[in-house]
DNA sequence: AGGCTATTGGAACGATCATTCCAAAACAAG
DNA sequence: CTTGTTTTGGAATGATCGTTCCAATAGCCT
């Protein structure tokens, strides 16, 4: 019978994600990971595999701990433009209540650091642009109810533009300390996108 | 005086560089730029003060060699929206061309691993961004000549907004190999901007 | 040719890395 | 308390890292 450990396995992965996160897969040692997590050396590689297993293992949480909270609202049962609002809003937020050291997104840092062979988060990666892809989807497809603008190949187009789109919002958010900049480009694609559903106002 | 150097100090650069490119600075060991540059480690380090002096030279000439073949038409005196779309030509056919082993943009690849005390390189990430966003700004507003539909806010949102979803461009076309879908991306954004700017058509 | 300078390949160094291992400590159950 | 199991902290390992150093080599000039 497994003794409960000191931090639950919940809040030893999310301390290896903030570290993750902040400074990168290959800038975290697994001396920091003890020191951070607070669990020793030999527990963290009877949990884990090792170093990436620790990893992908945070990529897992990230999904759950960060993009449901999020996204969640796109994902949403009749979701439309509103609720793309509300994310752009939620990650907005975020840059605001961290204004130095700001982090992005996870799934994005990873992608740009990766190399083919490390097909396991790979995976990850890609399941990450699927689940986006799919929300924004139904989310333009449902606003597109409203005036039927657009057939079905053109909203997906529009997904797709959107989806890579955002992608570069979180990638800016990274570098740059600039919020008013950020709220600019959110601004202005929704109004893009608003006008090419024919919905002339959107209210989050 | 100096001996010419076995590989000009250009090609060296260029290994290197390329090797950055591909890998990432982190994956990328001194000894891996002695075997790809044919340059000996003494004089690796006598030609650069290490391995992060050499990076910046990579960034450096980085700009000359890609950015500016590439975005050169954007930022040529009377450019427009359709040299906004040999641009994306440019960065298309260039994935297209590596269907494999894509490489997105090493300054956003950098971006994404970045931490803030990095300053040296950080200076060099940030005017890369200035140098888009002027180019774009510039595109935009001959553009906006045409029909004066927007006024100067206005212009400087796009391009702002434009910057940004290119970035997400070069950052999806690092882990896709979708092609299509990233032309696809490219012809939704040229016919958005087109849509605002009141340009009817964009002839690339 | 010889003398001078610049470059080379590689050994050596100290630091740090991921991973393994294990005796000691902490705990649960009897 | 005693026994049995789990977790711990840290030492040990072998690999690799960036960097330094230097005797041997190669090219240039007179």
């Amino acid at each position: 019978m497994a003794r409960a450990k000191s931090p639950s396995r919940h809040a030893l992965v999310d301390s290896a994600l903030k570290l993750f996160w902040k400074r990168g897969y290959h800038r975290v040692s697994m001396g920091d990971l003890v020191r951070e997590t607070g669990v020793s050396r030999g527990s963290l590689y009877s949990d884990f595999a090792g170093k990436e297993a620790l990893f992908h293992a945070c990529l897992d949480r990230y999904q759950e701990t960060v993009v449901t909270p999020a996204f969640g609202v796109v994902e949403a049962e009749g979701a439309g433009l509103a609720e793309v609002g509300q994310y752009l809003d939620n990650l907005l937020a975020r840059s605001a209540a961290h204004p130095d050291a700001n982090t992005g997104c996870l799934v994005l840092n990873t992608l740009a650091q990766i190399i083919p062979e490390e097909s396991e988060t790979l995976k990850r990666l890609n399941a990450h642009g699927r689940r986006l892809h799919k929300g924004l989807h139904q989310a333009l497809w449902q606003e597109n109810q409203k005036h039927h603008k657009l057939d079905e190949a053109e909203i997906e187009a529009l997904a797709r533009f959107t989806l890579i789109s955002i992608q570069g919002l979180w990638a800016q958010s990274r570098g740059s300390r600039d919020i008013e900049a950020l709220r600019q480009y959110c601004e202005t694609l929704l109004a893009l996108l608003a006008n090419r559903l024919g919905t002339d106002e959107v209210t989050t």
